[in-house]
DNA sequence: GAAAATTGTAAGGTAAACCTAACACATTGT
DNA sequence: ACAATGTGTTAGGTTTACCTTACAATTTTC
């Protein structure tokens, strides 16, 4: 088995189904770019993706997630999406230092506290501006 | 310098911290009883922190955090605090599901996002009669 | 105070995730 | 078309944090 994904992976799929959903034609080198590694480390990590069967991926071509790779990494994303709207619009954290711990986070935060986090949020939002009303101090 | 702890120090010295308020004589075997970990690894984590100051040891004896150490001790465990609260206190999050998400996150969320978290759950905690008219769908 | 138990450390190993250098292979530009 | 550029893989290396085994040093217990 060996189903859970380390942090590292789970960025690197995270990144491809980013990338894929635009549209973009995704190569090993282009993701070396955008994760900051060399092309060697893409190399090793895209056999194990691979290997998990998680992407598809031929020299030269395109990276494709598979059916499980997509859903794996809409994981990934909604839990980064959650804790980014819970840090932006709950907080009031400036939207960069928002994503930058989002993207720490996701990877170990549990699947509990994350659906929790997100109706309060969705509550948070409808009734901000009673709740603005008592809660002068979190306002910063 | 050098001065970041990582992941891991950080956990050697929080659990110092809180044996040592609660008068314990912690020696280097019951650390790794708590930890998880090999007599061998404590070993060597506790020379890296000897090395940077932030405890006193000596074979057979009771570790001991210095000043430095202390205060690094603390800053964690402010930060696990606020954390759990937050889970417990704002999301309802079980008691031991809050303490061991904060045990992980601890370690990496910066620290503006657990100042705004901080003021937050006080006043969220401050006025919850009043909200918790309105955030039905946040209460489980 | 000697035997037993506990504690600490050294040596050597594993695994993950990165790296550089070198090379093979593919694509592009003129 | 073929040189230049870009891409992927391999081999070998580093670091970190763990591990086991074995042994040395200390403390406890009878």
């Amino acid at each position: 088995m060996a189903n859970t994904l380390s942090s590292g992976l789970e960025d690197y799929i995270e990144t491809i189904y980013l990338s894929t959903k635009n549209g973009e034609m995704l190569k090993g080198a282009d993701l070396a770019r955008k994760l900051g590694v060399s092309r060697a480390s893409v190399s090793e990590a895209l056999s194990k993706l691979v290997s998990k069967k998680l992407i598809k991926y031929n020299s030269y071509e395109a990276i494709t997630l598979t059916k499980e790779g997509d859903a794996e990494a809409q994981k990934v994303y909604e839990k980064h999406n959650v804790l980014r709207e819970f840090f932006e619009k709950v907080l009031n954290v400036p939207s960069s230092e928002a994503s930058d711990n989002a993207c720490k986070i996701e990877h170990i935060i549990s699947p509990n506290v994350i659906s929790k986090m997100q109706s309060f949020t969705k509550s948070f939002s409808k009734y901000k501006k009673i709740l603005e009303v008592y809660m002068e101090e979190s306002e910063k």
